[in-house]
DNA sequence: CGGAGTGTAGGC
DNA sequence: GCCTACACTCCG
């Protein structure tokens, strides 16, 4: 296969290819490219993991074939195949397992789950746990950047609260939504601000937060909350139509591949209980 | 130890090089590297002595700290620590070990061993077993290549008896030499030469004997077989002299080597019998 | 396509 | 269980 594929385990508009290497110590083996909608060339799982963040979960996903694999999902839970509680198949159990924030955020974000069992953890990234020395006013380096979906369409700038005032050299509201927009992102710790703004600007060094955003203190009001709920119910309104509409629009496929799962897991189990018998 | 480091085990010129696992689930773990005096990088013991072929013995030695270990040979004869015959300490036995022909060829040469027992046997490299076919003419693809010893100096090219002619087009001494040893190191049947020389040269495909090399067939005289007798013996003296020399040059060491082991080795089994009284 | 770095089957 | 030996990935 040298040319273009479908994809069917991608989301739709997804391409794979496969070149056979003609020459060298490694002819005969072969490269395996994919192709996002847009003609964006990815060369390996993590680089596709990098740009779909998880929008899409690839633990399973086997790059070279471009299909999902649940053996590949046993490495870290050999425990679990024979398990009579887990009677799901790979599906994650929603009420046992700590969900992770579905936003389309480079990292991956903690939830809290309350219940009324002392065991409840709240997942995080180790990745994060180590702080990195950071420069004073870091987040310059963030202008010019502009956030684009899957499909690469640059998705227009951000309203901020007018409450919300920068800080800083050549602060504005683009580098004002980048620095909140990163502190939310790399830091699990209140954003309060920076306190003293006045003397950060006359002496970084001394007076500068680090560990804050490049803007000011700011008083978040009983009706911003309220405001930004009622915003969230909308989105989440929106997003649970998008969700029942692509779910139908699969159910045929998917119910055809989980019959086909179905029959080869009974399969093998019943190879199982003849050789025990 | 994270940079190349001397190792003396090995000929002069090879290095060795001790690399720690950043990362992964082996994290820690290291890996060694050897690389040649070309520059070569070798990633395992047998990938090692498949190049160095039997121009250095390996048996003993240790690839993870780039040392003889005089214990590693005790891997196939435990039996043998206590017997009042075996004072050689770890070196093969000569009277019942078949040897390998100490050449630089590429392949393990068999040494046939001639006593009066039945079930002596001839080693062979098992590789080479199955004959493959042959282009005409195929000794040609070694033109312009030449012999170097391990520290990649070139070996000045050899005289060849005045009997010996080439066959086909181009030929020369160069050519002649590279086919004559190509036909010593890949077959072990009579070399014999191409009968029909002169029809070779108008029709190969019908008159060229492609298992026998590319030059006219000769006659070997009782004259030829004493000087060269002669030489044998001569080399032989000489690589002699070397070896006397080498092992009294490295006695000292060795000795304080072995003792450190037997000392080990005596504990061991006292600690041994105490627990079993 | 090469090669450093990591994964991993199979031997012990 | 750990290690050896080599396959493979990923990125230059």
């Amino acid at each position: 296969m040298d040319r273009r594929m479908d994809c069917p385990a991608l989301p739709p508009g997804w391409n794979k290819e496969e070149v056979i290497r003609k020459s060298g110590l490694s002819a005969g083996k072969s490269d395996v490219y994919y192709f996002s909608p847009s003609g964006k060339k990815f060369r390996s799982k993590p680089q596709l993991a990098r740009y779909l963040g998880n929008t899409v979960d690839l633990s399973s996903f086997d790059f070279r074939t471009g299909k999902m694999m649940p053996s590949k999902l046993q490495k870290n839970k050999q425990r679990l195949r024979n398990d009579p509680l887990n009677q799901n198949k790979g599906k994650p159990d929603l009420n046992t397992t700590l969900p992770i924030r579905q936003t389309a955020s480079i990292f991956k974000q903690p939830v809290t789950k309350v219940t009324n069992h002392p065991s409840n953890k709240v997942k995080s990234d180790p990745q994060r746990m180590n702080e990195q020395p950071r420069q004073l006013f870091w987040e310059k380096r963030l202008q010019g950047l502009s956030a684009s979906d899957v499909t690469e369409q640059i998705i227009k700038t951000m309203e901020l609260p007018k409450g919300l005032q920068g800080v800083g050299p050549g602060s504005n509201d683009e580098t004002l939504l980048s620095a909140v927009a990163s502190a939310l992102h790399t830091s699990s710790a209140p954003i309060t601000g920076q306190v003293s703004s006045a003397a950060v600007e006359k002496n970084p060094a001394v007076w500068l937060n680090t560990s804050q955003p490049l803007c000011k203190a700011f008083i978040v009001t009983d009706e911003d909350i309220r405001k930004q709920e009622e915003r969230v119910q909308q989105v989440r309104k929106k997003l649970e139509e998008a969700l029942m509409a692509d779910i139908l629009s699969r159910a045929a496929d998917t119910e055809e591949m989980d019959i086909e799962v179905d029959k080869k897991e009974r399969q093998r189990e019943n190879e199982q209980s003849e050789l025990e018998s």
